[in-house]
DNA sequence: CACGGTCTTTACATCGTTGGAACGGCGATG
DNA sequence: CATCGCCGTTCCAACGATGTAAAGACCGTG
């Protein structure tokens, strides 16, 4: 692998005078240059990000953190963050906390300027004291409102209101919640929102209806319908706190022989891509995920450059797509 | 953030001393290896990655080059080999290349011993001439037979072969394939293994029922399955080359009232997660991921540290997953 | 022609780390 | 007691890049 040292031999000329042409520094001599130019190409020279971070006190890297990437939600989301890192010309680090304080606790402690000049969390099981980060960092989705470290996402209760809503317009009554959970500040947010909702239409808020999932998986979704439909008066709605909860719900319905959405209207939330492709589709919160991963990259690129103190709270817009999960095609 | 020569200060001795401490050097007084171990512990030391990489001429990087994080069988191997890469205390770099020539090359070309110390690549459109890597590198799936570029992988005919005698033991007859293309080797070998299957059975090969797909998305699975059944004589069941075609299949399937699998059995493959939970769930091939993730990095570490020019071909295990998409329950 | 100012290039130090040489201390050996 | 070898430590150089300062080239001016 060339160096700048060999293509400074090559063209004649000394190191620094190479550097100045890499780096686009304007007063070369034309004739210095080209040479320089020619050498470069014929040693097909590429910097050494290493050595070259070293010098300049930054690493080229940002560090996602994330639960998991098997979880549809989270893949699509890093794949959007990886393109708009680029923009940047940072690469992404990705770490997995499997949803656990372990995890997370591990995740974090491995970041350091050494390593990423930044970070973006989407932390389920942190606390505030575990929040002792070195790097400019900004979290996806909610956290609790003391813990300092600025934030893009959704509204989550007017998202979840605009859900509820929804089903409530199509004449549903008993409508119930699917992923209430004691430590995701998310899941409070989408209760909220849920409450809100039945509140504003004169409905009760039935505490046997909302059901809490420890993970946001699909099993998860499954079993919690097994309870819903198990009760002595079921629901005839149910808005789950995340896609995977609601394909998990759905399938449990179909298990049942429950038709959705004539029997029961699903509502989910994220929109993940399979979710246009179920069997019935499925009815959902969309985030826009691009506005979220653009506007995370690009506030952290802001802050790297100069550190400021100022707490930022990007909302991202969003959507409710209608399909078949609550309306008849 | 501190750097040995804080510690070294602080415990009073010398910055190789520190460095011998903390790479586990044995000759060390036990008296100034506490002294270190406490300054190590009051400082909070970090080593500067960026700085060793550089004096020992490794990135501590490796890179996995894959078509797009939002197709949910990449990203799951994304996150089993991210797993598998921390146990060899390497970072994993994720390049997507959106599945195209372009960016598959663009992909390649930021690939180098100054960025990642080997790489594992899932390519779909690459040619022979494009393979002029700096680093070790492992492919997952196929390639063509002469490019020279260990493997790690199923065997895709045998697999194929699997999933299609699994249909032909259930009595169809008229066994259409979905996801033919050009240039994909994978796509060539299950097309292989289905003709072979069909021969064994004596059943002859009908070039109409083979449909091509572009991508392999779930959309491109629900237009193949409509030209499928617009035929004169529609199909009894369907081998798709991926979950995600068959995914898409059985939306067709649905939207025009084929019932599956009672008027049609589809197989898939690859085992993503969302295949258990649909409505019939799938039935396909599972090839071992986690297998595939450790043997591609574990062989690279072997190569990173003596590059052997030997082309490894590693075959992972692999199962078929009856499910309701083609038996009923 | 000496001088000042602008361009152009170079030598040197530096980022944080580790490998290797060098060195001093110590006990054992002959 | 001189020598040897091992232990423990320090010093120095090096990885590849860039910032700084200073030196050299070149121009026009007085």
């Amino acid at each position: 692998m060339a160096t700048l040292k060999d293509v400074a031999r090559l063209a004649g000329v000394s190191v620094k005078t190479v550097s100045n042409v890499v780096n686009g520094y304007s007063f070369v001599k034309p004739d210095n240059r080209r040479r320089v130019e020619e050498a470069l190409e014929a040693t097909g020279y590429r910097p050494n990000l290493g050595a070259r971070n070293l010098r300049r006190g930054r690493t080229g890297f940002i560090a996602l953190v994330l639960p998991e990437l098997s979880i549809p939600y989270f893949a699509e989301l890093a794949g959007l963050v990886i393109t708009a890192a680029q923009e940047h010309e940072w690469n992404v680090l990705i770490e997995q906390t499997f949803g656990t304080l372990t995890g997370e606790r591990q995740a974090l402690a491995s970041l350091g300027p050494h390593l990423v000049d930044a970070a973006i969390l989407s932390p389920e099981a942190l606390h505030v004291e575990d929040f002792q980060l070195s790097v400019p960092a900004v979290m996806l989705g909610e956290h609790a409102v003391d813990v300092p470290i600025s934030r893009v996402g959704i509204d989550n209760v007017a998202a979840a209101t605009t859900a509820v809503r929804h089903l409530i317009s199509l004449g549903h009554k008993r409508i119930a919640a699917i992923g209430a959970h004691p430590h995701r500040s998310t899941a409070a947010l989408r209760l909220e929102g849920y409450r809100t909702a039945l509140a504003e239409a004169g409905l009760p808020f039935v505490s046997e209806l909302v059901v809490p999932a420890l993970n946001y998986h699909r099993a998860d979704g499954a079993a919690a319908m097994k309870a819903l439909l198990d009760l002595r008066n079921p629901p005839d709605a149910v808005f789950c706190f995340n896609d995977l909860l609601a394909v998990g719900a759905m399938r449990t319905a179909a298990e049942r022989f429950v038709r959705v959405p004539h029997d029961l209207a699903v509502v989910g939330f994220d929109n993940n891509d399979e979710s246009a492709y179920s069997s019935p589709s499925l009815t959902t919160i969309a985030p826009d995920k691009a506005a979220i991963a653009r506007a995370a990259v690009d506030l952290l690129h802001q802050r790297a450059g100069a550190p400021d103190v100022t707490l930022a709270d990007v909302q991202t817009p969003f959507s409710l797509l209608v399909r078949e999960s609550t309306v008849t095609r």
